[in-house]
Parts: structure tokens; sequence; C-alpha cells
DNA sequence: CCAAAAGTGTTATTGATACACCCATGC
DNA sequence: GCATGGGTGTATCAATAACACTTTTGG
């Protein structure tokens, strides 16, 4: 094939980041709010144009890590994006990428300072810029996925946790309620979850055992 | 963020395809012979780059049609590879596809002769161009995966086919025996096989019933 | 009548679901 | 001592897995 004289395309690429977290017993998702154009002053998802010789991955933590300052969590490359006319300056694809952050994570001294960033309930997203609701829908489809087969969800608890409390975080994913005694016998079952030894005594009842996760099954990219 | 200055990157963009079929009770995936530089006269998967105001869909069907001629087969996105030096001449990120076609539609009189093109079993792949083995694995790994808990095996079934035939396909991609009476029951009970009255008296024995399937579940990429 | 693939049900096992009470602590 | 969340076991149901013989045709 003689590709000298064909019509190609080189179009820009970007990362964009769904980053979910859990706050408030709602499932939230980062929202940037854009400085420029087009759709200045819209929300849009967290991301950025692919730099010379990154890998998609590693733009992707690089994003995160400007946006948060937050490292090391789980992430994986959800889909990507390419319909012409999607951005409408120019032909832009974008690899679009999910995250899961702990909400604990975000306060913590080593993550920075949080501008023009706001969560918002995935059931109340505003009006987005691009095709941002379209990826975000997408995301929250395979996160709910995969809450109920696989332990993505691992990926939202803090270090160590109760279990009700792992509970809750898989009853607000799924949107639905969980049996607590089948719950805990299938968490106990899988083998990867032990007991720390310590107890929870914040709250104003009976101390609760708590957990950590042996080690971590689910991939996380550096 | 201040675009004007900083080092982006802009890549060539390709879309890459792992088409696979059933022949001779193998699984195979289509290979063309490179005609050019780099990797010249190696094997790799057949793709091609991504022309301007064609979405990433468009591109796939249109690179699949330009070598087999086949239209409206099972086609999705599988993952998008963009490692820096994955291609040696310059920075080129590919959208990898997979689609599946039954072996009888290659033969057919509107399918395009097929030129250094060929089939390879999946588990004895030439030396191939770029990360394409990787690509491949990745792929293989998402088809047997899904053959588990979709009815995505149809996409490589012909219009009409016996049950036998049915399950021989699930053995050849999951590549494990399946017991004949349970695989039976399963399929009927799905609800979306239907008897097309016809027998296929084609077999030197007992003629089976031909099924049909009543209506694609599984998506199709125009 | 023989070879070869088609076709057909029942039992056992496993995993998932439903369900209610006592326990330990803080106030 | 009472309010609150922590913690525990069993019985039922559904889904899956194991398993062998009869039927129909061509040659």
């Amino acid at each position: 094939m003689n590709t000298k004289y064909m019509d190609y395309e080189q179009p820009g690429v970007t990362v964009d980041l769904a980053v979910f977290t859990v706050n408030s017993s709602k499932l939230k998702v980062m929202l940037a709010k854009r400085a420029e154009e087009p759709f200045h002053d819209h929300w849009s998802m967290p991301g950025g144009f692919l730099l010379r010789g990154e890998s998609l991955d590693d733009a992707a933590c690089r994003v995160l890590n400007e946006k948060t300052g937050v490292k090391n969590v789980y992430m994986e490359q959800l889909y990507t994006f390419g319909d012409p006319g999607r951005d409408p300056r120019a032909r832009v694809i974008t690899v679009a990428y999910f995250a899961l952050i702990p909400w604990e994570n975000l306060n913590r001294p080593e993550s920075k300072k949080i501008i023009d960033l706001t969560w918002s309930s995935v059931d109340q997203l505003p009006r987005l810029a691009f095709d941002h609701r379209e990826i975000l829908k997408y995301a929250v489809r395979r996160l709910r996925a995969k809450a109920s087969y696989s332990n993505i969800v691992y990926g939202l608890m803090p270090e160590q946790f109760r279990l009700s409390e792992l509970q809750t975080m898989y009853e607000i994913i799924i949107a639905d309620k969980l049996d607590k005694r089948n719950f805990r016998k299938r968490m106990l079952a899988t083998g990867l979850l032990q007991e720390t030894g310590e107890k929870d005594l914040t709250g104003a009842h009976r101390p609760a055992m708590l957990y950590q996760f042996k080690k971590m099954e689910i991939t996380f990219l550096s």
C-alpha cells in the first residue's frame, strides 16, 4: 500500500480520566473546570495531551498526579473515543482511563491543593464538555459490572476498615442492599482479607474488628 | 494550563485488527505480510492509518473490508497500545479491534481475493512485527474469556448449523471438552436458537436438525 | 447389520439466598 | 439499662456437573 498520497489524520491524542471515589454515601466522579476554549467554564473529565516519549499509562498517571497529588491507586484503561467532531477545534482522540481513589487519600498532606476541581455524584452530572458525559456513563457501567464479579471495590477502601464499611461500599457501587451474613461469609471466604488485630473504637458502640487486604490482587499502575 | 510551549506528541494513529476464524479445528488469526519497512516481509496484524474524518469504528470496518471483502461481522474495540518505541519509525498509537468471521464467509463471491494474507493458528504464531504478538495474546485472552460468559461464539458460526457444530466451536475456543447433554440443555434454554426445520443430510449418518440464531444479541458494527 | 453421529433425563453436588437473635460497648 | 451497630449458623433453592443408552441414517 502506498502511503504517500492518502489523507491521513494526524490527530491530537489525549488521556481523560474517570476518577471515582465514594463520599457521603455517594459514588462521585472528579470533574475539572475548563479554563480555556472550547467549552470554557464547562466541567469536564480531567485530562491532558500525551507528551513526547510518554506511554499512555504514564500519561494517565501523570494527569492524575497533577490534579490530585495521588499516586499508586487502581487505574485501568477504559476505552478509546475518537469520533470526528468530538472536539470542535481539531481531530482529537482520547484514551479514557478509570481510576479509584479512597476518599481518605484525598486529604493527605502530600495531596496537592485541589483547585477548580469538584466531585459530582454520578447520577447528577452537570452539563459536560465534549463527549465526556457519554464516557463517564460508560465508565460507571464498567465499574458497576466489575464490582459484582471482581474485587475492584478494594481500590476505594482505606488501609484498614470494618467489614460493615466494606459492605456499605459495595452497596453504594452496585446501588443495592446486601445481606450482612452472606456478605461477610463470602468476603472472608475469598481469603484476601486479614484481621489487623486492632479494633475500631471510634464508634459509639461495640467496637468492630478492623481488616486489611492481604495483598492487592487488582492491578495498580505505578 | 498553557498549552503553547509543552512538548506534545502528534502521533500517528492506526487501527489493527485481530481477526479470528476457526478452520480445521483450530482457532486462527489473520496475518498480513508487510510490504514495507519497518518489519518488511514480517507478518503482522492487518491494520491501517486512521483517515481524515473517519471514526475509529469506521476505520476498523474499512480495513477489514479492504482485506477480506467481508462486512457485517462481529467486531469490538479491544485495547489501545501506545508505548513509545512500539513503532521504530515514529510515535504511533494503535487502537486494536477484534473481529470474528465464520470461515464460510471467507470464500464467498463478494469476498475479495486475499493476497499476502494468511491464517495462523493462535498457538503457533510466527515472529510478528511491532508489538503484535502481545496484542494478539491479549485478544485471544479476551475471546476465551467472553466465550465462557457470553454468546460471542455466535460470531463464528455460519447461517445454519448443527448443535454438535456449535459445541465443537465452543470447545475449540475454550480449548476444553464439554458434556453433550448439558451443553444442548443450556443452549436451548437460552432461547436464542430456533430450529430451521431443515436437516443436515450431508453427513454419512443420522441427519441432524439445523438451527439458527433468532436474532443477534451480540453487537455488530456496521 | 454395522458404523457413526444424533438425541435424550435423572441424580448428586455445589453455590447462592433467605432469614433472626445474642453480644459488646458508650452514654 | 438501653440504644446501636457487631457478630454469628442453618435450611432452602437454584444452578451446575456427572453420567449411558437408544435412535436414525448411509453404506
